[in-house]
This record gives structure tokens, sequence and C-alpha cells, in this order.
DNA sequence: ATCTTGTCTTAGACTTAGTCTAAGCTAGGA
DNA sequence: TCCTAGCTTAGACTAAGTCTAAGACAAGAT
């Protein structure tokens, strides 16, 4: 049973078929899909599922507060159905890995009030980049050759 | 004289009419422009600018690492002449208003070594989010109401 | 001064990600 | 059972960005 689902739930939100399959896909996986790779995983299971069901669905999710999204590469957006813990990102600038990482200290109490424009600031989140053990030895081979 | 301008001309990048008036446009304004937005205003001021050049210009100038690629919205990215020194973003979540804002500290010293997961992490940017003060009082009222 | 070569710019076609629309389907209440 | 509201669908549409092929331009060689 998928503990989205039943977050979902309490929303009194209705678990349709279709909604159930997209819960699952974005749950069942470590990484952040992209809603296109989710609809390709999802039509595995239900081949009658249609691109704006998809797209429809994981924004609703969003909405309700049970789904991160994250836009952090410029060309799509990406789930996360961790929305209850905080925690940030790192990403890999070769290929475009990223990973969740918890960090020691909130980022908001380091922005001091005089840099906060008036704004009442709520959330941060920190993107951390650079290279994976894997892309970090092809660069290096790359400047041996 | 644009300082972004003499930036460039350090790199051996040819300075031709077209790059000179979208550095102009980029640097000019205090807000993080979109492509499409510096196509917009360019235009103004060479007609025949094409919007392959925006896009080609933009993108050199972000190699050369003089210019910041920003994805913060999901919609488009939006460009930042301030690749000097190191900043962070703060968003309102109602009208989208984006501000730079300096941090007491460097979030990549805030990342534990087993958190790393084996990357070389060489740079960190934080997102703040909240409310601007227009979008905070409008709020306020639309609750009163 | 002209030629050559490589770089830059252009218009417009194309791609990708995502939204919208109109119609049909389905589940639950009267 | 019928009604209604909400859900799903296919496919058209939009927005952002990339690619391509051709022409324009600039700088050094002759």
């Amino acid at each position: 049973m998928s503990d989205l689902v039943t977050r979902l739930r309490r929303h009194n939100w209705r678990i349709t078929p279709q909604r159930r399959v997209i819960a699952e896909t974005l749950e069942g996986s470590h990484v952040h899909f992209t809603a296109e790779q989710i609809l390709e995983r999802a039509v595995e299971r239900m081949p009658e599922l249609s691109r704006a069901t998809v797209y429809n669905t994981l924004n609703e999710m969003v909405a309700l507060g049970e789904v991160l999204e994250l836009t952090l590469d410029g060309r799509s957006k990406r789930y996360d159905p961790n929305a209850d813990h905080e925690h940030h990102h790192l990403i890999c600038e070769g290929c475009g890995l990223m990973k969740d990482v918890h960090a020691m200290a909130d980022p908001v109490d380091w922005l001091p009030g005089d840099e906060r424009h008036g704004f009442s600031v709520t959330r941060a989140s920190i993107t951390y980049r650079g290279l994976c053990p894997e892309c970090r030895t092809a660069a290096a081979e790359g400047a041996q050759a």
C-alpha cells in the first residue's frame, strides 16, 4: 500500500485507478521523474492512460502539498513525493543525476533581516551542483587524452 | 560603457553590434529577464535582430561564465549579469518578483561529507520563497473579505 | 584593393514540455 | 433508474527553445 495514496485520501481526494497508478509510479522510484517519464512508466501498467491525466494529477498533488515540484535543469519539471521532510538537492552537472541531501543548518536562519526586503520568507531550498563520481572520472580521462 | 561588455571582451570574444545590444539590455535592468523579454527590448534598439542570435548569445555568455542562467519558475530561463559575486535569490510566490540577496554563510559548508555521495561539490545556491509586501497585503485583504 | 576563410546572423522549420478544449465516461446520491 | 458532478480522453494548441541552411561580414594574406 502506497503511503502517498494514504496521504492523498486524507484530503477527500477521489483515488481513481489512474490516480493510484500515477501516485504509485511516483513513489516507487527513488529518483525524481519528469511528467513524461511518469507517463511512460505508468502506461506500462495502464495503457489507455492519457498524457492530460498525468499532468492534471501531478498538478493537483502539488496543489494539495503532498508532492514537490522541482525545476532544476530548466528543461522540464520533476516531481518529488517526499513533500514531508526538509531536504535539498545535489545535481551532477555532467549527467543530470539528482540526489536528495540534508544540510546541517536551515538556510532561512542565514538570511539577515535587512536582506529580506519586507518579504515574509517561508521556506528555502539549496541546490548543490558538482560532478558525480562517474562524471568526475570521465572528465579526468578526457583531460588526459 | 557596459561593464559586462568589458568582461566579455577579455575572453577574446568578438563584440558585434548585436552582442553589444544584448549585453547592454541584460545589464541595464535590475530584474532578471527571460530570453524573450531581452529580445523584445533589444529589438527596440535593433529591429532586425533575430531570436536565434539572442538565444545563441545568451548561451555563449553563460558558457563563458559571465552570466548566470536561472531556472526558478519552471516556465522559462532568466539571465543574471552578476555572475561575479556570490548571491542567492528571493522569490515572491504571489507575483513572481525576484530579488538578489546575500546570506551570512556559504551553504557548501553545511553539507556533511557523508551527504555528498562521492560528488565533488563546487557550488550551491539558495532559493528563498515567500510573499513580497504587496502580495502579503493582498492576501490579508483577501482573507478578510 | 581583393580574396579567402572562418565566424556571425538570419528566417523559419522543428522539437519539447505543457495546457486547453470538447466530448464521453463513471460513480454516487435523489 | 436517472442526474449530476467530477474524471478521463484524444488531439489541437501554445510557449520556450534549438537547429539548419544560406547569406553577410570581418580580419588577415596576397
